[in-house]
DNA sequence: ACGTGTTGGTTCAGTGACTGAACCGACGAT
DNA sequence: ATCGTCGGTTCAGTCACTGAACCAACACGT
């Protein structure tokens, strides 16, 4: 265990937290999972992450409880991979990191997030300002932005362009 | 550039915070930064960081404009690494990463964090219950825990056996 | 029966980041 | 003159990531 992992000495549930989701890809797998990526291939074409790479961030993710992989078909067995609640609770880090990295370092919106009671743009942690309180995750609408690429190659990218609930699974349309 | 770096293909400003923030030991320095520290050494030997990976980290945080590097003194000349308005609106993602981990992987309370005005422990991401608001950094009182060895070697580690403020620079008192 | 395509992997050589130890320069103190 | 401290740099070794190739199970069309 190197990178992202063993930070022995410190004394503090940060650092046990980056053991858990700080290696490179992690929180990207768990950012598409939040959305509603399940399958192999949709992590894979979505993230353009190396295949060992992926396939040892499943295996770990689902170790760890975050994930878990589920069987949904027999013949041919294909199994997908869902965000559990430990996963979910990851939200509020992964919509407050969102947030700093648009505030701070992107010029265009390239997707909004709103409670889907009363269509307002969540805050800083995924609260409702119109309504007061933490919005549950299955209630976020995920809306797409004027940045984004109109016509991605992926299939993710291409289900994306809808606004969707978080959670979700996604609609794999062929092309 | 490549661990932590280089999501290139990803339209998403997670993706462009991980950029930043994302490589191994990054994200623990900016915690020690939060929590008052600034010097070299105090880095150093608080997180047990390789000096090489420390130095490559402070230089580019400060690159970043998430810290900023001031002289301290003169003769001989000696520089501290404060945070930014742009490092400390980092905490709500610093604060819901630690909850997280302490609620699925830790057993033991190790610190808590208060809002200096009632005494309050924070909520999930930073808010108060009691006062129904997102506390100001700078009015959160970081309180010791019982898991905490109480004799630890480094003197940040027993500065920190003490409560105080968040960003309040550390007192490093000699044995 | 046979080739083709899809899904979900494993394997492997090459690159590059991290690790730990050693070394270094500026200065203060004795 | 020597020692100690602070804030680094350098360097060899290890280990994770990368990208491409390969593989196995199965469905489908002819």
């Amino acid at each position: 265990m190197a990178l992202g992992k063993d930070y022995a000495t410190q004394e503090c549930s940060i650092a046990r937290a980056l053991e858990v989701i700080g290696e490179r890809w992690t929180l990207l797998v768990i950012r598409d999972a939040l959305y509603g990526v399940r399958r192999y291939n949709d992590f894979l074409t979505h993230l353009g992450i190396p295949r060992a790479v992926l396939a040892a961030r499943l295996q770990m993710l689902t170790a760890e409880g975050i994930l878990e992989k589920r069987r949904y078909q027999e013949s041919p067995p294909r199994d997908e991979y869902v965000i559990t609640e430990r996963g979910i609770a990851l939200w509020p880090t992964v919509r407050s990191l969102g947030r700093w990295g648009r505030e701070h370092f992107s010029d265009t919106q390239l997707r909004r997030f709103e409670h889907v009671d009363c269509g307002t743009e969540l805050g800083a942690y995924g609260e409702c300002p119109t309504c007061g309180g933490v919005v549950p995750v299955e209630d976020v609408v995920m809306v797409p932005g004027t940045g984004l690429d109109p016509n991605p190659t992926d299939p993710v990218s291409r289900a994306f362009l809808k606004s969707k609930r978080l959670l979700e699974p996604i609609e794999t349309v062929p092309v």
